[in-house]
DNA sequence: TATGAATGAGGATTCATTCAT
DNA sequence: GATGAATGAATCCTCATTCAT
């Protein structure tokens, strides 16, 4: 530091800095879900992230591509760790289902800002854009459902899959907005029992 | 209209309009429901409403106050029919639950926009705007619960409100972005009993 | 004055102006003209017209699209004139030619400013956006020509028709570049002759 | 490079590139002439010419300097071909104009690249830059003609030399935007007829 | 009271240039 | 010497809001 300031003869210039991806986008989930997409600027990550406006473009060719790509990944990874609980074969249906609520919740605790996000975001892209079908909660979900009542003739499978997908999300959406307390994990038995009521019948 | 004539001397000008509330109203909850607050311009919904810009200023103080009012507004005469079914001493615990749930999803048939708005507007407020405690749809719903569940010494009424808020909610959300096909009334019945096997565990 | 500060209380605000379109689009021609369409900021023009950059853009959708109104609008206002000239029938060959020459090199020494624009902006503009065919002045001309030399086989129109053109442009290029002193209408009659002779072969 | 893997250990890198002048020069040459210099990037030609974009700051200071140096050199090495032709005491001055205009529309057949660049950025660069007066195509046309028209009492030889010019380079424009079809050189004849008629009034 | 032109702060994006590696 | 990521000033454009008419 000394020597460079004594090269460029006293002018005060901050070096270049190495921008890396990740700071990035950790900056903008987390200004997403703190204040909504459109209200976030570039300049508001860019600070934050400590980077230049400019550095974004280099990885995103526009703000809402930066969004949808976030959006669709966190959805899509998400998706994945439920695909593999609820595809797995060596699984009764019970634990399935017993599962994937401690998953969604445990997810819920460890990364509340992801699932803010997710949840805040979801109306915020056009129509066109979706998830990889095989990768999207609902349909998962959906998909399980189906080979649990198989035998039942439910004719409404998409309203079951509606009833149970809410039944686990609204909680953890209150707890995003601070309307319910305490650990969601806490309630995985309870939302479990709820469930298997409601799939039961 | 004769003297607006003689006045103008037959210069062809169209003549002031009386601004109407309602049209405005209608046409910016419309709007707002279809592509978003934030996507939706003043002067969009003063062309489509036949008014001015300005004219919208006269009622609100901007477009922001505009919107909650708006939002707070269908929230709460919303929730006021709730309340009337939900907190009627006349009816039983299971007829109370089951008008409720006709209730919303008739509204969603009638009014389908209202409901749209109302389910994607709720993240684009400030956290300090809150709708009157008294006509929150979800409060009046854990009232409810708390009498139906007196007895029982439900220890998370939090939980089972949530639960049972999103097995209706769910459902009218999934036929707000067309995932479910067909009438919610006509699915009235099933969540009816979805909810009470929830809530009575 | 005195009241609206004393209303203010004070504040010092500047009132609304009426925006011309005139001064602005004088100004974007004269700016365009003296330093080229790229090198002109919607500021720039703003703020010389005396108005605010929105101002601008409730009279062109954009930047470009003013320039390119602009730069038709002029062509096709000289084509006109060059139009009544060449195309009318009551003048002789060696008439039309001369008054078109004057006319041009008039208009030159008139709005010096409006020739170096179009001059200047020529090639600004994508190749689709194209003058109206019959006000092009090139074509005039070339059509002039055709009839002018209809008994002597000219097999080569279009080159004789740019030598003409560039005969009678060139001079008035090299004005606007100021290489040429004085005024242009003096050398109507020069440029004439040069002219009938190469016409005339 | 058996070396270099020696020294990378294995690792799979592109090895440093050579920078040659004359590949970014061409290139830089040919995207200006098709889209002009302001809309062509630093990007754009370096990653056409194949190397990085600081690579052209070795060789130029600025994109602007490397446009002026350019245009300058490609019309002064034009200059110097039409000086040897001129200038050349041995021929003619019939012969001289002639070969003049033979080589202009052969330089044109052979390389309508660098004449469209010449062409379309005459006007992009500051009136303060200037070709070598020497080799300024333009001044040396000028000069043969004060040399042919000696004895003539010429009062205006600049308007003269325009005109000249002018004939002969409008088709060339003309050509370089497709307004005139087939060969150049084959006008040769009938341009050299009207340039004589011209100078001999 | 209604109108809608004008305002101008604010935001997304571009791109010439720099400089650490 | 070459590279190309990073910078950030500059630019076009939008749009909520104001206010003269």
């Amino acid at each position: 530091m000394y020597i460079y300031l004594l090269t460029k003869q006293g002018e005060n210039k901050i070096p270049k800095q190495i921008t890396k991806l990740e700071p990035i986008e950790n900056t903008a989930i987390k200004l997403f879900a703190k204040r909504g997409i459109k209200d976030v600027t570039i300049k508001d990550i860019a600070s934050e992230a400590g980077c230049s406006d400019g550095a974004l473009y280099r990885h995103y060719k526009s703000k809402e591509e930066m969004a949808w790509t976030l959006y669709k990944r966190e959805v899509e990874s998400f998706g994945a760790l439920i695909k593999d609980i609820l595809e797995n074969k060596d699984l009764s249906n019970e634990k399935k289902i017993y599962s994937a609520i401690e998953l969604f919740y445990d997810f819920y605790d460890k990364q509340p800002t992801k699932f803010s996000f997710i949840l805040l975001s979801q109306y915020n892209f056009s129509r066109q854009l979706k998830v990889n079908k095989e990768l999207n909660p609902y349909n998962i979900m959906k998909g399980c459902l189906r080979g649990m009542t198989k035998g039942k003739k439910i004719k409404d499978l998409d309203l079951l899959s509606g009833m149970v997908f809410g039944l686990i999300l609204e909680p953890a959406r209150m707890k995003a907005t601070n309307e319910l307390k305490g650990k969601l994990k806490d309630r995985t038995d309870a939302v479990y029992k709820a469930c298997m009521s409601v799939i039961s019948n």
